[in-house]
DNA sequence: ACTACACGCGCC
DNA sequence: AAAGGGCGCGTGTAGT
């Protein structure tokens, strides 16, 4: 039982994951859904299911808990007995299946009521979670349309360079004497031929003693066909990520005017990182370059793609935690890493140039924890040079300097940091600063509060901009999810998107960062994308849950046919 | 055959 | 001694 408590107690930052599939069947099917069934459903999986807290990766069922703590009978056992490989619940009778719903929601409620005060810091905290995830669950049954001959303009163009790139390596290394078919991914022909048939000499070996032929190590090469090799690898990963993986992802749904489209439904965990931002997985569409995002169309047929920025964000934030008035309001008033680098260089410089990106890489470096070697190597300077950049850097800006050295000492006297919402971020430092790993939990430590409390900002804006456009539509959210949930049944039972009955009102359809995604209505779109920039401004959820972030942000729009487009 | 890990690399 | 925060995912290698 201690040890479920402790458990608890480490994932209290989390406190907010979801089932939400569970919900789903529950409004599909007209049930009663309780808000309190959801809430409990929601606090549960956040502590169970979800990661835990670094050093506690405890594992415990719902059906467990609530049968250990809260004398319970089983329950799942029928239903999963039903199953016909584990987990798919399809193969189960929907009357069984709906009671097990019931069931979940129904003991988790029960153990979240339990056990609240004991893992629970703040109720307003967790609801806010709650929301996030809800609003964020519905980003995901809200899905993209994606344009398939855009995509195959993309994969052609990646596929082509895969494949230049390939016949001019063959070309090399068979004129040189490799006899087997080279496959340039294969560390051992790429070992054979550098070392053993063209005789360059290793510049250093792996862990095994084997000759290192790692990207650094090619590059250090200056050879040809390295360099070949580092191209190669490049636009191969490019392929089999955004080409041959993202294509098993969408579902083909049929014309939508005059273009083909498909389908591409998203999975964001609301809490999957351990900062509270959320993660995307099958396909992770927080990581696609521009070319990728240009694939991805809206709904309607004459609609619009738009995306909001939060313009550096997290440097407003760092500025508003560090009360650092100069650093806050370079970003909040003036322009940005210009004014750093006026700072910095006593030089008005202009974006692009040497002294701006100087700037903007210690801005980012020094809150990631960049020591002045790896600053050195970014800004092609010296040591000693990257270290006087450092020190003008806190000296022009001693707020930074002091929030940093708060954190360090907030650690090792506690052992974790909290965010400005509230959340924690357990860190055990039980041998000081001889605790192993301890330049890391340091950097962890300064860059938690400002990357959680930017996943918060986020967060709000989703659920803020949802609001706000349903609002504008007298929808309520209750009508918005299940409407999200038929459409989003229908296109994965693989409907046309033409028969699913598309809602005709903007939404927020992804959300990587410090950026969201909408598809914009072809009905309004200047009066849906100025809401949507005055309520990603106003923020009305997260400056009611923390009173004193009244810092201006600033939001950039980018609209066009196409995610990233004109 | 399977899992675990390290690595590289896309994004913020 | 030096160390870049947070992810997902494809690949190859090492170990079982």
């Amino acid at each position: 039982m201690q040890e479920i408590i402790e458990a608890l107690h480490s994932a209290s930052w989390l406190a907010g994951h979801s089932l939400p599939g569970d919900i789903d069947q529950l409004l599909l099917a007209g049930l009663p859904c309780r808000p309190e069934w959801v809430y409990g459903v929601k606090c549960l999986d956040s502590l169970l299911l979800s990661r835990m807290a670094d050093e506690n990766r405890l594992s415990y069922g719902l059906e467990d808990l609530a049968c250990t703590l809260l004398s319970a009978s089983p329950w799942k056992g029928a239903s999963t007995a039903l199953m016909a490989t584990p987990g798919n619940m399809a193969s189960v009778p929907p009357e069984i299946r709906k009671e097990r719903c019931r069931l979940d929601a129904w003991w988790a409620y029960k153990l979240v009521e339990a056990l609240w005060p004991t893992f629970v810091a703040s109720r307003s905290l967790v609801e806010f979670t709650h929301r996030v995830a809800w609003a964020i669950h519905r980003v995901c049954l809200a899905g993209a349309v994606v344009d398939l001959d855009e995509f195959d303009r993309m994969a052609g163009n990646i596929t082509e360079q895969v494949a230049d790139l390939l016949w001019e390596i063959h070309r090399e290394v068979t004129a040189h004497g490799f006899t087997e078919t080279f496959a340039p991914t294969n560390d051992h022909h790429i070992r054979v031929y550098l070392y053993d048939i063209l005789g360059l000499v290793p510049p250093k070996h792996t862990k095994t003693g084997l000759a290192a032929v790692d990207k650094s190590t090619l590059q250090s090469l200056s050879h040809p066909v390295a360099d070949l090799l580092v191209e190669y690898s490049r636009w191969d990963k490019l392929r089999s990520t955004y080409v041959d993986s993202l294509r098993v992802c969408v579902s083909p749904t049929g014309d939508s005017g005059s273009a083909r489209v498909g389908w591409l439904r998203w999975h964001i965990n609301p809490l999957g990182a351990r900062t509270g931002r959320r993660t995307s997985e099958n396909p992770n569409s927080q990581n696609w370059p521009e070319s990728v995002r240009r694939i991805v169309r809206s709904r309607w047929p004459a609609g619009h793609i738009g995306d909001f920025d939060f313009k550096a964000l997290e440097p407003v934030i760092l500025g508003w935690v560090a009360e650092d008035e100069r650093f806050l309001s370079a970003f909040t008033k003036g322009k940005g890493y210009v004014d750093v680098a006026w700072w910095l260089f006593k030089k008005r410089v202009e974006e692009g140039t040497k002294e701006y990106k100087a700037a903007k890489a210690i801005v980012l470096g020094t809150n990631y924890g960049m020591g002045a070697g790896t600053l050195a190597r970014a800004l092609g300077t010296d040591v000693d040079v990257a270290a006087r950049l450092r020190r003008t850097y806190f000296g022009a800006f001693p707020g930074v300097h002091a929030y940093m050295a708060g954190r360090r000492a907030e650690l090792l006297n506690t052992g974790q940091v909290v965010s400005r919402t509230g959340r924690v971020r357990r860190l055990p430092v039980p041998d000081g600063e001889e605790t192993p790993g301890f330049k890391h939990l340091e950097n962890v430590a300064v860059n938690f509060p400002i990357q959680s409390f930017a996943a918060d900002v986020t967060g709000s804006a989703v659920v803020d901009v949802e609001a706000a456009l349903l609002r504008e539509q007298n929808q309520t959210l209750t009508e918005h999810h299940q409407h999200l949930a038929r459409i989003e049944k229908n296109l994965t039972n693989g409907h046309p998107l033409g028969t699913v009955g598309l809602m005709e009102y903007s939404l927020v359809e992804n959300e990587v960062h410090d950026s969201l995604v909408l598809d914009i209505h072809s009905a309004h779109p200047e009066r849906d994308t100025e809401l949507v920039v005055e309520t990603m401004q106003a923020l009305p959820t997260l400056r009611r849950l923390v009173p004193s972030f009244t810092i201006p942000l600033r939001v950039k729009v980018q609209r066009g046919t196409s995610w990233g487009g004109q």
